[in-house]
DNA sequence: CGGCCTACTATACAAACGTATAGTCAGTCC
DNA sequence: GGACTGACTATACGTTTGTATAGTAGGCCG
């Protein structure tokens, strides 16, 4: 459907991160397998270690590359708008949520990605340097409405908080939760705490 | 320190999930194989077969035992003041982030499942049984608050997510967060779209 | 044209995995 | 007191895992 994420079209490494992507959103932490990935690849598992020099190198690369692309969708989201907290607010929520993502396969990606933060130090150092930056950005949102800077990290660890937990929901029981409404509540609880008036969604 | 989940006092099938739960919450997902959870429980590979069939239901039986108290907890504590919101929410957050869990190794096994639940339907049904009682303990205590039904149930959604996405933090960088900032996050957050006012705490 | 570097394949290996089987030991019931 | 049952061990099997090694094809530079 996506025309930036076809394995066929790319190439090398990136064919490799791409499948990846795709083995661990469809079967998880314990069904990615080096062979697995190679085969969604087309290609053979020995270029694994050719490219990457192991399976786990691979898996931080992959890991990477989904944090970073995040990290820019916030930035742009927020930059758009930034003297009006609430648009802004909106526009990077629905970047966390992107349209184009909605087939949830895609999604549980991520989480798959969480137990590997907890075990290896390598991932949880990815972890960290995404974390620390949409705080910053987020934090920034957050100083157009409060005054102190405790408050507004305070803020940001919330809203980042909010989505992480409404992403995980999306994924474990998508009947229920849609990336439509996770939106709805994520903004809410969050436009509710930084004092800003319900915008246009009921 | 707690009494309740010694590994050598435990018995039979109890001892084993006991020491599933270590396992989860030390090495994750991947490494938790049949042979380190007997080691750690001090008994034989073969147990895990004759007791549970398999890994897998020694893990989905641990994983329920998990559920099971977390419910437990959110509901004792919400029954004790079922009249005041604030004091509720207060309770059931406290009651999320125990002060005999701030080893952050016991946080750990949670989201170690997490990855689970995506790809395996029995971890599914063991999540979805949990999710459905907790949001409908915290439905009640939004409609204490709010008239409508469905934005009690969006509150409720947005309270367990906000707390998951803390409880996810904690986890993933204990160092910056701990279980007494998440819950003074997670109150005011959940405070603030309940109209409710700050509690004690700044 | 010939050497060379890079992308990639084919194949193999040692280790670790989940699980099955057979057997031991202790308590219990008639 | 002998048969039975359930908890538990010892051991082994077949598979799958990540990774290492050797080798092939093709573009590029001199």
């Amino acid at each position: 459907m996506s025309t930036q994420t076809r394995p066929e079209k790319a190439q090398g490494r990136t064919r490799l991160i791409v499948a990846a992507l795709h083995c661990m959103a469809r079967f998880g932490q314990r069904g990615t397998t080096v062979r697995k990935i190679a085969e969604l690849a087309g290609v053979t598992p020995g270029l694994v270690k050719h490219h990457f020099g192991s399976k786990d190198a691979l898996l931080v690369a992959t890991y990477r590359h989904l944090n970073e692309s995040t990290v820019a969708r916030i930035q742009t989201a927020l930059t758009v708008h930034q003297h009006d907290p609430g648009q802004a607010l909106d526009d990077a929520i629905a970047a966390l949520f992107p349209d184009d993502l909605t087939d949830v396969h895609q999604m549980r990606v991520l989480v798959a990605f969480w137990g590997l933060v907890l075990t290896n130090p390598d991932f949880a150092a990815v972890q960290a340097a995404t974390n620390a930056q949409s705080r910053k950005l987020f934090c920034a949102l957050a100083r157009l409405q409060v005054p102190s800077q405790a408050e507004a990290e305070e803020i940001a660890n919330g809203i980042i908080a909010v989505t992480d937990g409404l992403w995980l929901e999306c994924c474990m029981n998508p009947v229920r939760m849609t990336p439509a409404k996770a939106m709805l509540i994520a903004a809410s609880f969050s436009r509710a705490r930084l004092g800003l008036g319900a915008g246009d969604a009921g």
